[in-house]
DNA sequence: CTCCACTCGTGT
DNA sequence: CACGAGTGGAGC
């Protein structure tokens, strides 16, 4: 309707929805992607209502016309409802949400052509050996100039001439080449009796297009994938869409690959290194429906999907999945919140679920599908605490003799050894032996980390890096640095020295920082050319290499430090995922813990594999407290470059804080990272009963003070990084 | 956020 | 009185 005024939410995070008159000739309608004026600028803006707009509204005499609309799907109505949700829920602006959900702007573009070269089959009156040899070798192939010069073996140069001799002529086509469908029944798997059953309630809730949260827990090595595969079976069966999130890049080829076995080929991938052409294809073929399944890290989960019916969160215990900067959202709960307004179900799978995600279980929110023991002929692995007090390695070695002996047994009968270091680079601290000299981070209250490999001091926290000096900044004198505490790099020279036959690999996000990467690891490993893998985290996750027999934990205790409430939990989970790496195939495995507190709980529950007693008492304790999932804390983040202003401005924000029954403010205190990335901060911690409505207190408490604007105020509803 | 109008201090 | 830096409010 031409002249009619609609609501738009412009693509601008300090700006609320605003009004425009679609101009005659254009037609929009809720959703619409669209180009609206702001001042002198032209933005993206989304029709979000048409109709019931609220009443308080600026007169007719203000609205300008909207300039134009994409040539795009508009954005779904289930979609806009969880931009709004997202917003409110974890009190961002909802511009910055929706900015997530149109994530590829070449994308709004519509169709493209681009024009690919092929033989026409007409000779070129000149011929050359160059000629010929590229005519021979691209055949009735076809691309792009540059393509077909790699296919030819010849410079860009000959094909051009090709192309001006007609022997080689130019053909338009479809910018976005359509992706290969799944087949839900290519290779179907047989299934243990467990994992049918759980597949079976997954399908028939796919199949009703019911909203339903599913926890599909059974150990590493249980057959969840398969289990959960077959929801993917049934959502392509039924023509919708599934999205599959991942919390690793790293981890999704081997994922790919395995989709693939399954369905005949390979899902569409969205991850932040996609270039901008991949983004553009993938970003429209999900928006038209076509992309059947998406595998994803957890910006995929805004996409605009125009069917969606299922949505699985593997690893879904990971904490990655908490975005920490920017908008502040946890894709697993809003996974959840995307299934209900989807009216699809969502399926959170993983061995170690978190205390929230059993919690709802309890509460008979989300139905848990239980996969008891280990696939085919594949054991537990056993696992053992090594005392580093009573039975530590010699000074300067982190290998405890205990774990020595294993790894010496375990290479002696031709098995690999994963040694488990959350701790990239070769030394988390580095000092002067002259004069005490610490390398810190100029930006960041964080000590600069040595990165042997490439002769480097680096901050993990901004990125900040230099060369490794020889002299000491301080006292001038040389070589005289020394560093302390181990990193993945040292505990392979480490190895290097005790088995200098052993072919090692360190597997860090430095190292594997890119599929192709990772797929080149996983092939090396599978091949039988690497003997000791040494990683952090990276490799807790998703890789099943049967001859992997043994592995080290060679600081259990790293993940206890520093007072955050779900550190025994991250703990359990993250040397139960490693553990999963052990004994997959059919030779048993072994794990070995080193800590220096063998009595804790967590060792206690790892070693005996007694998972439920630990869970038991952490969750008492959480309720005690009233800590998450019982009660609920958000942080509140002032930061400055100038440090007086900021903590100015937290106390100011401290001194107006609502006295409220069931809400405690906390600080504000200088936060554990005091400086990061050059801005200085102080924390606040709310922390509240469940039943409050925190975000609202929150809400109207900010928004009735003001700050100077160097400071930033940023709200983290359920922190997890206490950082 | 970005733009623009406005203030205020400095310097000619 | 001209100029630049800094500040505050609006954008539909």
């Amino acid at each position: 309707m031409p002249g009619e005024r609609v609501r738009c939410l412009v693509l601008n995070s300090a700006l609320g929805p605003l009004d425009y008159r679609v101009p005659a000739g254009m037609r929009v309608e809720p959703g619409s992607i669209v180009v609206a004026p702001l001042g002198p600028r032209q933005l993206l803006a989304v029709v979000w209502e048409a109709d019931r707009l609220p009443a308080e509204t600026v007169g007719d005499n203000r609205l300008r016309n909207l300039i134009g609309v994409m040539d795009a799907p508009p954005i779904p109505a289930p979609l806009r409802r969880l931009v709004e949700w997202t917003a409110d829920y974890y009190l961002a602006a909802p511009a910055a949400v929706l900015r997530m959900a149109l994530a590829s702007t070449s994308a709004l573009d519509g169709a493209k052509t681009t024009l690919e070269y092929r033989a026409s089959g007409q000779m070129p009156e000149r011929m050359t050996p160059q000629r010929e040899q590229a005519l021979a070798r691209i055949g009735d192939r076809q691309g792009s100039v540059r393509e077909l010069a790699a296919m030819g073996e010849v410079s860009d140069g000959v094909i051009r001439g090709l192309v001006k001799t007609g022997a080689i002529e130019a053909v338009e086509v479809d910018l976005d080449a359509p992706f290969s469908a799944p087949h839900a029944d290519f290779a179907p798997p047989a299934l243990a009796a467990e994992q049918t059953r759980a597949a079976e309630a997954l399908r028939e809730a796919v199949a009703a297009r019911r909203f339903q949260p599913f926890l599909l827990d059974g150990v590493t090595g249980s057959g969840k994938t398969e289990v959960y595969f077959e929801a993917v079976a049934q959502a392509i069966r039924s023509g919708r869409q599934t999205l599959v999130l991942l919390p690793e890049i790293a981890l999704t080829e081997p994922f790919l690959t395995r989709f693939a076995t399954r369905f005949g080929c390979r899902p569409v991938a969205w991850h932040s290194d996609l270039r901008q052409s991949q983004r553009r294809r993938a970003w429209r073929a999900i928006a038209g429906g076509e992309a059947l399944v998406t595998v994803g890290a957890r910006s995929a989960l805004f996409l605009p999907y125009r069917d969606l019916g299922c949505i699985i969160v593997d690893e879904a215990h990971e904490t990655s999945f908490k975005q920490e900067d920017g908008v502040h959202y946890h894709a697993r709960d809003v996974a959840v919140m995307r299934g209900l307004f989807e009216q699809c179900p969502v399926v959170l799978a993983s061995a170690t679920p978190a205390i929230e995600t059993r919690h709802q279980v309890d509460l008979g929110r989300y139905a848990e599908l239980k996969l008891p023991g280990r696939y085919g002929k594949a054991e537990l692995p056993h696992l053992e605490a090594i005392d580093m007090i009573a039975e530590p390695p010699e000074r300067g070695r982190w290998i405890a003799p205990k774990l020595v002996k294993a790894i010496d047994e375990t290479l002696g009968r031709g098995e690999q050894v994963l040694l488990f270091l959350n701790r990239r680079g070769y030394a988390p601290l580095t000092l002067c032996r002259n004069c005490g000299h610490r390398f810190q981070c100029p930006n960041c209250t964080a000590w600069m980390v040595e990165h042997r490999l490439v002769n480097r001091l680096a901050c993990h926290h901004c990125g900040h890096a230099m060369p490794t000096p020889r002299a000491c900044p301080e006292c001038h004198e040389e070589d005289t640095l020394v560093a302390c505490g181990p990193g993945v790099e040292r505990i392979a020279d480490e190895a290097a020295a005790l088995w200098p036959d052993a072919r090692s690999a360190i597997v860090t996000s430095d190292t594997l920082w890119s599929p192709a990467r990772a797929a080149e690891f996983v092939r090396a490993m599978e091949g039988g050319e690497i003997d000791i893998v040494i990683g952090t985290q990276l490799v807790t996750k998703g890789y099943h290499f049967p001859n992997l027999t043994l592995v080290g934990v060679i600081d259990a205790d790293l993940g206890l430090e520093g007072g955050d409430l779900r550190a025994a939990e991250k703990t359990f989970q993250q040397i139960m995922q490693v553990s999963g790496r052990a004994g997959r195939g059919e030779k048993p495995g072994t794990v070995y813990i080193q800590t220096h507190s063998k009595e804790a709980p967590v060792m206690q529950a790892l070693v005996t594999g007694d998972a439920e007693s630990f869970y038991a008492a952490e969750t008492e304790q959480r309720r005690d407290a009233d800590a998450p999932p019982f009660g609920r804390y958000a942080a509140i983040i002032v930061s400055s470059e100038d440090k007086d202003a900021a903590h100015a401005a937290a106390a100011k924000i401290a001194r107006a804080a609502p006295d409220i029954t069931d809400m405690m403010v906390f600080g504000p205190a200088p936060a554990p990272l005091a400086m990061l990335r050059g801005r200085h901060r102080y924390r606040l911690l709310v922390h509240a009963r469940r039943a409050l409505a925190v975000q609202d207190v929150i809400r109207d408490w900010l928004g009735a003070l003001d700050w100077p604007s160097k400071v930033r105020v940023a709200v983290d509803v359920d922190p997890y990084s206490f950082l």
